[in-house]
DNA sequence: TTATTGATTGACT
DNA sequence: GTCAATCAATAAA
């Protein structure tokens, strides 16, 4: 099998959120939809930490019927829906005891581009199909159905691809739309590509 | 029971 | 820059 069509292993989530949010960056996201592969390198991810990050639906090891799937072991997809009218995806890392993810917030476009056009019903250019996480689930066609499923399964995984940043090709901030009464607002767990056009803000 | 908030986006002043 | 869309979770009453 080549490489470029490997999936990554289960012991890639089961590994310090922190450390796989940031080696996520160069990584292939891939949706499958009648046999058809849409794809594309994420560039943007967030680190949320459970019980002890006030920034995270797990916060104080809550559980509600939303999360529940942050609660599954390491290497499945956490999908949730937030505003009242977008989905974001998730990967959940680690033990299910801490409920820990990362939030795919950008991907660059690959494969599959047409369709996530039309999915996304957008006349606007193809850079806004997948800068934020709202858009990307719109445009991979990602909801509620792909909730709590195996990133080892054949419906959403994500490939190795040899794409590998250097330290100074990686930025650290802050977390997108935490609130600053948050008193996790200022953790710096947000992670993004340098000077990618993908991004959702710099 | 009702009111407010939120890991967002797009339209509009 | 402001604001509405629209719903699950949470807070307030």
């Amino acid at each position: 099998m080549p490489l470029k069509f490997k999936k990554l292993p289960l012991c890639f989530y089961n590994n310090d959120t922190e450390k796989v949010a940031r080696e996520l960056l160069g990584k292939k996201l891939v949706r499958v939809l009648n046999n058809k592969r849409l794809s594309g390198i994420i560039v943007e991810t967030e680190a949320y930490l459970g019980s002890t990050d006030q920034a995270c639906h797990s916060r104080n090891g809550i559980k509600t019927k939303r999360n529940a799937s942050m609660y599954l072991p390491g290497g499945h997809a956490y999908v949730y829906f937030i505003y009242g009218m977008y989905f974001c995806l998730n990967a959940v890392t680690k033990s299910s005891k801490n409920a820990e993810a990362v939030l795919i917030r950008a991907i660059e476009p690959v494969e599959g581009i047409e369709l996530m056009r039309k999915f996304k019903n957008s006349s606007k250019q193809d850079l806004h199909l997948t800068n934020g996480p709202g858009k990307l689930a719109q445009s991979l066609m990602i909801d509620k159905t792909l909730d709590g499923e195996s990133l080892k399964g054949n419906n959403l995984f994500i490939e190795e691809t040899g794409i590998t940043y250097k330290k100074n090709e990686i930025i650290k901030t802050s977390r997108i739309g935490i609130s600053k009464t948050n008193e996790a607002c200022d953790w710096q767990l947000r992670f993004y590509v340098k000077d990618c056009p993908y991004v959702s803000k710099k």
